[in-house]
DNA sequence: GTTAATTCCTATGTTATAGTTAGGATATAG
DNA sequence: CTATATCCTAACTATAACATAGGAATTAAC
């Protein structure tokens, strides 16, 4: 599967941060709760994002998160790159340690370089905004694992 | 990883037996010199490949595969999906098995169909021949796992 | 017919990654 | 002070990826 949990959570998380901005700091036990994502796990993902600067922490009693932009300045693929690392298709194009020692002469590697650009031109066509158009309070997702 | 070495073997092998095609059949053993990939491990994949009828093997001595029909005619998400099964870049939208249990109720599913349909969108707009286009003998990928 | 080469079938092992839980440190509102 | 949070990172478990292995069945060539 190319999306994990961790990245499916992100989204979900961003999300449920976009839906229920009233302008505080918004718990991740609160999130746990509607989204039945487990607090710890929400942790993991919430540094992630935090760290890319997507989202802004409060510690301490009353503390949670907050996103640091409007919904619609948010591409999706940005928040999917920021937990899930590189969203490449298939290991060779793998930016960093690109272990093909032959991709010069490889004939399907432009084939897969053509898809790792459709699926990158999706995710960043779609923003946050997008996600939750048309969502009202019954539709949190609480059990999509 | 969407795409496992399986689907990017099968898509090899079958380029290989397009590039190679001189009227006989080609054997695994040829395949794996040229591609560097085991024997016993292409065996697995031509199995899937020839369950689906996209490749015909004779067996015994000088026997090996062949090609059921022109290059032009196979679209490289119809390989993939002979070895890879389900090509969905996230478990809940398994045609099979949706084991989310609220989909109806998901924010984020509909972003999730759309990066399906973009992914095979361009895998189906590809065909075999396109892959093989502009190769010539040097051009065989012998390290790319 | 015997041999060598090949596909066919499926079991087994090994390694890596996903998915998650856990513990404890640090910070802050009340 | 206490309760409630985030923060940091280690550890565990289950699953899947990635192969290797063994032997049966088939066939061309001699």
């Amino acid at each position: 599967m190319m999306i994990s949990t961790k990245g499916r959570y992100a989204l979900r998380l961003m999300a449920d941060l976009a839906l229920n901005d009233v302008g505080e700091s918004i718990s991740l036990k609160d999130i746990s709760l509607r989204q039945d994502i487990s607090v710890k796990y929400l942790e993991q993902i919430a540094g992630n994002l935090s760290k890319a600067g997507y989202i802004k922490s409060s510690r301490g009693a009353k503390g949670g998160y907050r996103l640091t932009k409007e919904p619609q300045k948010y591409s999706v693929g940005d928040i999917l790159r920021a937990t899930e690392g590189n969203l490449s298709p298939v290991a060779c194009l793998n930016d960093e340690e690109n272990i093909c020692p032959r991709a010069d002469q490889c004939l399907t590697i432009d084939f897969w370089q053509g898809l790792y650009g459709a699926i990158n031109t999706y995710i960043d066509g779609v923003t946050l905004a997008d996600v939750i158009k048309g969502a009202d309070n019954s539709q949190k997702c609480n059990g999509c694992k």
